[in-house]
DNA sequence: GACATTTGACCCTC
DNA sequence: GAGGGTCAAATGTC
């Protein structure tokens, strides 16, 4: 729990230098009378930033002890189901019940909720596993009116241990079996579930292509892949880098509260790892598990990175500290120190924008 | 035996 | 009433 507290602290004080970078670059133009076009970019990109902040905030507002983290995709305090954490109450006991059951309906409710598009291709079905780090057990399995395939539910291990409400859902894509929707409902609170991701045993067989595919996330969501994939010491998939288009005209997204993504601005060649500060965490479905495996090389990354990337490369390459991260829930692994922050730096409102 | 998955049924929301 | 989300008994796997 405290080190989640810490990586968004973390998060929290890189998006403001995130915000605090983009307003000094912001007067620059200004001075130099640039275009307006590119003002107007930086302008929506230091908003990013700062609503993205605010969203750490919220998400990491204490809450009551063993009651998950709320909040973020939360659009309505109406009871969604009665459950408890004992079981499924009936009409039998609905009535005695009733009480708990709507607190805990809400709960569920207000439970923070965002999608991903995870592609698998052919030639991962036969080998490897994947996870995300958490362990999920499936729950249930519906056909879901107009789509051809069913859709999955999976529900935190560690729910009735922990009291961790995570939950997910992953139905595959109509148009492209190989795309996975997951959504994910709810953050973990249970210990197991806050394990990092375990390094790969062995790169070239672990080395797998995720690509979140979306109309208006793909672009921010692939950096997370592709960061996710370096830091692991795998290699970077072509297919990952072809569709990783920079620099100047890739936008990052910045999920919403509607489980939706607005544009949080564009990644030029000083920013590209802005979208790299979040590690994009993977699905551990039994679908993905089996789905996942190896794909035996690639190289480039668009010209910009080459594969094999080592930790200290990356560190290099993240010194420019924007971020146009996506998730609430930001699971921020570099170290503060490497952003060269000033730990005497005030974040009063005069200092912040006239450094 | 413990744990995970499957699947039919139940409940809620719209 | 339809559709989606969840439960829990039955079944499978290790």
């Amino acid at each position: 729990m405290e080190h989640r507290g810490n990586r968004e602290q973390g998060t929290l004080i890189s998006e403001l230098i995130q915000g605090m970078e983009l307003a000094k670059q912001l007067r620059v133009h200004l001075d130099t009378a640039s275009s307006a076009e590119s003002m107007d970019l930086l302008v929506q990109k230091i908003l990013s930033s700062y609503e993205k902040a605010l969203l750490i905030l919220q998400v990491s507002r204490p809450m009551s002890m063993g009651q998950p983290q709320q909040n973020v995709g939360a659009t309505s305090g109406v009871p969604e189901s009665p459950l408890s954490i004992n079981g499924s109450p009936r009409s039998d006991d609905l009535d005695k019940d009733n009480q708990d059951t709507r607190d805990v309906s809400k709960k569920r409710k207000m439970l923070p909720r965002w999608t991903d598009h995870v592609r698998v291709t052919s030639e991962n079905l036969l080998e490897g596993t994947h996870d995300d780090g958490y362990s999920w057990r499936k729950y249930g399995q519906k056909d879901i009116l107009g789509a051809k395939y069913p859709r999955s539910y999976y529900r935190c291990t560690y729910r009735h241990t922990q009291d961790c409400w995570a939950t997910k859902q992953v139905q595959r894509s109509d148009e492209d079996p190989t795309i996975f929707e997951i959504t994910y409902r709810g953050t973990h609170t249970c210990v197991h579930g806050n394990q990092p991701v375990p390094p790969p045993a062995s790169p070239e067989k672990q080395e797998y292509k995720l690509t979140n595919l979306n109309t208006n996330n793909n672009q921010q969501l692939q950096s997370q892949d592709i960061l996710s994939n370096l830091r692991k010491g795998l290699t970077v998939n072509t297919e990952m880098a072809t569709s990783f288009s920079f620099p100047s005209t890739s936008f990052g997204w910045l999920k919403t509260e509607n489980h939706s993504f607005s544009p949080s601005g564009v990644l030029d060649n000083n920013n590209i790892l802005n979208s790299f500060s979040s590690p994009f965490t993977s699905p551990a479905t039994p679908e993905l598990n089996y789905f996942s495996a190896s794909q035996p090389q690639m190289n480039s990354f668009g010209g910009m990175l080459s594969t094999q990337n080592s930790e200290p490369d990356l560190k290099e390459l993240i010194s420019a500290n924007t971020s146009a991260t996506n998730s609430p829930i930001i699971d921020l692994d570099f170290s503060l120190d490497q952003l060269e922050l000033d730990p005497n730096f005030q974040f009063d409102a005069q200092g912040f924008f006239s450094s």
